[in-house]
DNA sequence: CGACGTGTTGATCTCTCTCAATTAGAGTGG
DNA sequence: CCACTCTAATTGAGAGAGATCAACACGTCG
């Protein structure tokens, strides 16, 4: 994804590489100018680097454009939990009301840009626009949804079941920024650590796990990239449905 | 909290028994008629009902006016996670977007009483007020917070942190809807059950934590209702900071 | 070339789960 | 008033998934 290097050259909300993707609506001149107006800069960080300190009280928000991050939070003795994994379009930081502690810290995993918005932003993209306020609120909620599916994981399923769930929807959530699906993978930028993290379980056993799934054909991650070899088998571990589909209750 | 039962006689917007706390905002006259006009009804249902079943389709929006709810997600051999417990004034809903079927199940715990919007209030809200409109974003995402939080004790809190994080957070939660603090307790009317399923955790692991921190005399649940002994301790235990305070990193 | 980060694997250890049984209270019907 | 049933809470015992501890391999980098 090639977004202007140059400090200097920002890209325009109208030119923004996120809206070649498929996935994003389309929005009329009069939106784009707002939140044009509203865009405060635009910000460059490389891997692993702290966007939002756990406890910072003046984080702005942002939207990242480029790159992979995740939202997390320790315990004082070090214990870390990772909340999401944030991908390119996602929302950052409407989760800490106005002036008020960030709840949650926020890392890059590999170089990320990032466009940053005015503390204010929130209100005034309401105000101005009813249309943008509204898919603002589908964000968010989009996002409870998601780490919704990660309680429902690291609460009920087992190592190797919350694995599949994993791969599985990062790998959709990776898919849907690319061309290609299958063949080519996609990029896999967590460390075992993240995913440890991510799912609530150990380094060891994560690693473990992971070794036991790929030597069983189901899956492969190699340079940064994950595949999925056995989509099928995968979903059977997450017991994923479909797509929305009803659970069935059992009859016991 | 003494709400009308007359089926045939539904509380105005403006008389509702939720702006009476001082949790609330004000809201003007016009935003309390718009609300009043997406009202669609009220709803009461028993303890232990079903408000929302998982994968329904055409749910609407509720706001929860009196009573205990949660909301929760199954996987298909019938391990439960409840994903977060609802009080008055919690909004419900916002999760699914428009014409898709919902992510999770809704039951309530006690009897309860529902303001039932229609589908398309929420854009309503937007369109026409956006203030309503940016505190419907802001309320999602604080609900958001309270998902994190809860995944943070699941992933990474060991049953006995897990069971004081919640009596804490759950004590707060209900203390800040009634008058008297300390002495009378709040209500709990979750069972074992509830706090297992909300916790990731067996209920038998469950039961025997919870034992163990009672006769410690952390706290003390009887009659439905939950009281706090030591709150000190449990607040050692839980891992919580004052309010907000950043965690500190371990040195190593 | 040594230090470091990441991945890998084996050997324990333990926290939590599962299985089983008992008690207590609330509700029902005879 | 008393069996009978059901649900929720309780407790003990054994089993197991996953944590912790310890080493080692490999690649990168200053």
């Amino acid at each position: 994804m090639p977004l202007h290097n140059a400090a200097a050259t920002e890209t325009a909300c109208a030119d923004c590489a996120l809206r070649r993707l498929p996935l994003f609506i389309e929005h009329s001149a009069e939106e784009l100018t707002l939140v044009q107006s509203l865009k405060h800069r635009e910000m460059r960080l490389g891997a692993l680097e702290t966007l939002i300190h756990e406890g910072q009280t003046d984080a702005p928000l942002f939207t990242l454009l480029d790159g992979w991050a995740f939202r997390y939070k320790t315990l004082s003795d070090g214990r870390r939990q990772i909340l999401s994994f944030l991908l390119a379009g996602d929302f950052i930081g409407v989760q800490q009301k106005m002036g008020d502690a960030a709840a949650h810290g926020v890392d890059t995993l590999t170089p990320a840009l990032f466009c940053v918005f005015q503390r204010d932003a929130l209100w005034e993209l309401h105000r101005r626009s009813p249309t943008m306020g509204f898919n603002i609120t589908w964000l968010t909620a989009h996002e409870e949804s998601l780490v919704d599916d990660t309680l429902l994981s690291v609460g009920r399923r087992s190592a190797e079941e919350r694995i599949a769930t994993l791969l599985i929807l990062l790998f959709k959530r990776a898919a849907a920024l690319q061309a290609d699906a299958g063949a080519a993978g996609v990029p896999f930028p967590l460390t075992q650590q993240h995913v440890a993290d991510g799912l609530g379980l150990s380094l060891v056993h994560t690693n473990k796990t992971l070794r036991k799934l790929e030597r069983r054909g189901l899956h492969r991650i190699a340079d940064g990239r994950l595949f999925l070899r056995d989509v099928k088998a995968l979903a059977r571990l997450a017991d994923l449905y479909g797509d929305g589909r009803p659970p069935q209750r059992p009859l016991v």
